[in-house]
DNA sequence: GCCATGACGTTCC
DNA sequence: GGGAACGCCATGG
């Protein structure tokens, strides 16, 4: 294993509740920018022994493009919405309010407040 | 070490 | 607005 795995994993388990992350924003804090290609690949080689909340990962904007199969598409919008992440139809989420670039990015938290049901 | 594949992203038509 | 093509990086055979 490549640590460029490792480290998108840690980023992966480092988005909060109730917050989203794009493949190009993980690839960019895993220390590879542009590698969101990668970081689908990485997801993808996870099993569900995993802890990891890759549910949170969603593509460019907050669009979902989790192609592997309809069944992966549907639970990770169960998953996000169990959360609090109100998906639009279409598969769309508010990256404004929901989108993460990283811990302590958050500064304007006050409009964006978590809150978990 | 090289070829093929992929849960992406952006641009062009 | 939707669809197709090219470019990106990392992994697996």
């Amino acid at each position: 294993m490549a640590d460029f795995s490792r480290s998108v994993r840690a980023v992966v388990a480092s988005i909060p509740q109730g917050r989203v992350a794009s493949y190009g924003g993980v690839a960019a804090l895993a220390g590879s920018p542009g590698a969101a290609r990668a970081v689908g690949s990485v997801l993808s080689a996870l099993d569900a022994h995993t802890d990891l909340p890759w549910w949170r990962v969603v593509g460019s904007g907050g669009r979902i493009t989790t192609r592997k199969s309809n069944r992966t598409h549907r639970l990770q919008r169960a998953l996000l919405e169990s959360e609090g992440v109100v998906v639009e139809p279409g598969g769309r989420i508010s990256w404004q309010r929901y989108g993460w670039e990283g811990d302590g990015e958050d500064g304007s938290n006050a409009s964006r407040a978590i809150r978990v049901e």
